[in-house]
DNA sequence: CGAAATTCCAACTATTCAGTTGCACTCGGA
DNA sequence: TCCGAGTGCAACTGAATAGTTGGAATTTCG
């Protein structure tokens, strides 16, 4: 049978998201990746190099398919409070995705992809601004504010647990939080349009 | 000289908060932690256990010392807002610690010491209902956002400067932040009391 | 004082794990 | 059909690292 090298390294990037978002960097094994990805670990090696740069790899192999995902159009104040609500589902359905971000917001030095990013932040800026006639100053504030409201949400349910004492159904859970959460943005948003129409 | 058995414990105690801070329950390393607090690592396993069991006695000593730092109390909207900021400050003042709740957040199955934890969270959500007049549900639900907010912000710094390209002296972002965060807070706050009026 | 218990540590062990090597197999091109 | 480059793997290596042990120093208490 021919090799199909594309397919090697997309099982090892599946298993090593699977791997990573479990337990980080630091406890994520090699060799339990390999195992998962029914492929001999030092094709890891052979194909991205060491453990942190494998992880990078996932981590950017996981963010280009989000990026695209979710996107902030439209015009209003509701445009950035529907962004939250997709992006919100997006995270839902990721839930990988998202722990990944936090254990390499914790475990790395630098970002990964970091101009893709960076170019990707402005576009969403722009977007807001665009939908809400807001300076880029709080445009940014406005958008950190939703990532981590949406983000946090996935790390915090630990948290959760401790508030809301019987652990209901679960999306009963999760439609309520991302109800309360679009409110939220959407009275942050009126509330940083008035701010600074009072200038 | 005198054996001070308890010194030994909080020099423990105190350099596993600092090194469980910056690289979590796998990535930390016993022998450093022993090299930092100037004793000898088999102390540890005598007084706390396996690694795993130190590291939740860290956490809940951290834990200890931040529920009493911060309460909510007053009456009317600003007091949910004033949690926030001071939760914030306390936040930016104790770093190590909202790093170490998130670790235990992605790595351990379990929330330390759940019971005080609770109790707390009945508290919080008490003082949240008398100031604002909100069901126990919306006041869960205000609590958990203004936490995310809050605490998301450490760890999602690295998010951040993709949004601001000038990493601007520390100071100014934070309070630039701060002030977001408490008028986000306020807002949604006048939010769930007007959505829970109209019923 | 002197025995029992406690605190402390240096050195040790056993294991786990990231990263490597040597070799066999497959492919595409000349 | 032969060669060189690429793919795949089992077994190996070497370095960390969690956890232990035996014994010396110190305290407590009869």
């Amino acid at each position: 049978m021919a090799w199909d090298t594309e397919r090697t390294k997309r099982l090892l990037l599946e298993a090593g998201a699977e791997e990573f978002s479990a337990f980080g960097l630091a406890g994520g094994r090699v060799d339990r990746i390999a195992a998962k990805a029914g492929v001999n670990k030092e094709r890891i090696y052979q194909y991205f190099g060491k453990k942190e740069a494998f992880f990078s790899a996932v981590v950017e192999s996981e963010l280009t398919a989000s990026l695209a995902a979710v996107e902030l159009s439209g015009d209003g104040v509701s445009a950035v409070a529907d962004y939250a609500g997709r992006r919100f589902d997006y995270q839902r359905t990721h839930p990988a995705f998202t722990r990944l971000l936090f254990w390499e917001g914790l475990e790395l030095e630098k970002p990964v992809a970091e101009e893709t990013r960076r170019r990707h932040a402005q576009t969403l800026v722009g977007g807001a601004r665009k939908a809400t006639g807001l300076s880029e100053a709080d445009a940014q504030e406005l958008l950190i504010t939703v990532i981590t409201l949406v983000d946090g949400w996935v790390t915090l349910q630990t948290a959760d647990r401790l508030f809301s004492p019987p652990p209901s159904r679960r999306d009963d859970r999760d439609s309520r939080r991302r109800e309360f959460i679009v409110m939220t943005v959407e009275a942050a948003t009126r509330a940083a349009i008035a701010r600074s129409d009072r200038t």
